[in-house]
Parts: structure tokens; sequence; C-alpha cells
DNA sequence: TAAAATTAATTGCTATGACAACTACTTTGG
DNA sequence: CCAAAGTAGTTGTCATAGCAATTAATTTTA
């Protein structure tokens, strides 16, 4: 099978070149493509450990560490410490934060309505879920060979 | 709108779980997934510059740049210069760099297997005309802010 | 209850993505 | 023909992905 017909080259690809479009259209805030999931995430969902945060976004909980260093220092997150476990993190977006998410979420839109001009809502819809089939079905294998 | 329903993050996340998974299956053969999709491409068509199989690979040119030299080092490809123009280097795969290919090819396409196993054909091939559709539109938005 | 096993978060490390700056070579234009 | 502009590749830097190992706190178990 040729590299073009790959279905993880494509998905590939097509995200590289959706994430640098969002970066284009978020560099004034300097906010990153992964630190506004991040934020975005937070602000729909709160009282999230960080552990929890990291599988609601599908990240490593690694990178969910600095990810939050990066919206800390930016003011935009703080860390607080939960009291029922003091192992785990509750980050808590701040009054910066959710203006920031304010500003942001219609230049995400903007974006997305850029890049799926030319699909009907019943495509989108129907990419949306073929994308949760191969997202899940991934996640499955992945776990397969994970826990023991 | 919600993060889960942004289909930006869907493209995102399910890219990342799908190359976690061929990582996981190429890890015995020493090659990232990366440097699989460059020495693929290098197989399927010979002779390109290092800025053609950049473009052909939908990479950063300073990323294919250090992707060929984890390739050099390994011993899959070798740089020459191009005799017509001495800026450009032209990367060849060594024999072993096409046995890895033979080795490491059934291997992607069995994870690709497992990450479409619901899916039928035609649903494939609406997925991988939907995803191509977005590139193409996203690939047009970037490059309607770059040339001036 | 004290030691062992678990768990949440962090840090270290390597590879990649993207951008800016730099080098070496080529092409253009006067 | 030569200086200026352009081009291919590389290097530097920062952010992120993912894995291994470490630390601090909690739970389990002997």
């Amino acid at each position: 099978m040729l590299l073009d017909d790959s279905i993880g080259f494509l998905i590939s690809r097509t995200g590289r070149r959706v994430t640098q479009l969002l970066a284009l259209h978020l560099a004034s805030t300097g906010i990153t493509t992964e630190q506004w999931s991040v934020l975005a995430r937070l602000c729909e969902e709160d009282a999230l450990s960080q552990k929890e945060l990291a599988s609601r976004v599908s990240k490593d909980q690694t990178n969910v560490t600095r990810i939050l260093d990066q919206l800390e220092r930016k003011g935009l997150i703080v860390r607080v410490v939960n009291p029922e476990d003091r192992r785990s993190h509750l980050p808590s977006v701040t009054a910066e934060g959710r203006a920031a998410y304010g500003e942001i979420a219609p230049l995400e839109e903007n974006v997305i309505s850029l890049v799926t001009e030319g699909l009907t809502p019943a495509q989108l819809s129907t990419l949306k879920e073929l994308l949760n089939r191969i997202a899940d079905a991934a996640g499955r294998h992945l776990n397969d060979n994970k826990p023991e």
C-alpha cells in the first residue's frame, strides 16, 4: 500500500495542517493549540485531577503536566492541591483564563469553518463518527497491550 | 462548541492514537513512525531532493533533515549530492533500507487493519476523501497567508 | 500497624513539529 | 562578469509526544 493511501498517514497529515492553520490564527493570543485544548477542557469541566484531565484530552499525563506549567506561567490556571488526596492537584481556571477562553473560542470556530467549508453537515457528522470509531479501535488495541 | 465536537480535536486525537499503536508495533524495528513515512516515501519514489521529499510527506523541510539524520545514522539511507545542483542532496535508500521497508510494510498494514476493523471499504474510502478535502482546504488557507 | 504495593504528579530523555537565522551554492540583473 | 537576490540544506530554539524513573502520598496486606 502506498503512503498516500494509508489512513494513518492521511490522518496525521490532515491533523498537522489543521493544527498549523489553527496555530496561525491563535498566534496573536500567545496560546498554542495544545494549550488551547487543555484550557478549553478545563473551562468545560471543572474539578478534574490532572490524571482525569489527561484522559479527557487524550494526552499523556506527562504532557499535561507541562502544558499546565505553561498555562500557569501565563496566569491562566492555578494548581490547587486536592484536600481529599494530597497527591493530586485540581487545576483551576483563573479569571484571566476564562477571558482568554472567551477570546479564543470564536477564533477556533472560525478555523473549523474554514477547513470544513466544502462539507455538508451530514458529511461532517459522518467524518466525526468514522474518526471516533478509529480512535476507539486504536484505543482498544493500545489497552490490550498495556494492562498487566 | 465543546472540544469533543471539534473536528480539529477529533483528528488530532485519532492521529495520536493511531500513531501510538503503530509505534508500539514498530518498536522492535527501532524505527519511529515518522522515520517510517519518510523511508516509505523514498522507497516508492526515488531521486527526490530533500525539499521535494518534504513536500511529498507533508513535512517541514527542517524536520525532514533531522529524520534523514536518523535514517542515515541507522544506515538506511545515504545523502548523495546532486551533481546538477550542488546545494541539493538526493537521499538514496540503501540495501538495508529496502530490507527494513520490506520488513515494516506488513507491520503497518496490520495496524491499519486493526484500527479500521469495523469499517467497510466504502466507509474507509469516504473517510479518506473527506480527510483529503479538509487537508486541501487547510493547505489553501495556509498558503493564503504565506506567499507575499 | 508497619512494610509493601499503588497511585498522582513530576523530571529526564529522545524524537518531532514549526519557526527564525545561517551557510553554501545558483540564478538574476545591471 | 559581478553583485544582489534567491534557493537547498542545516542548526538553534521552544513546545509537544511518549516512555522510564523518581518523589510524595495513599491504600493494601501481612
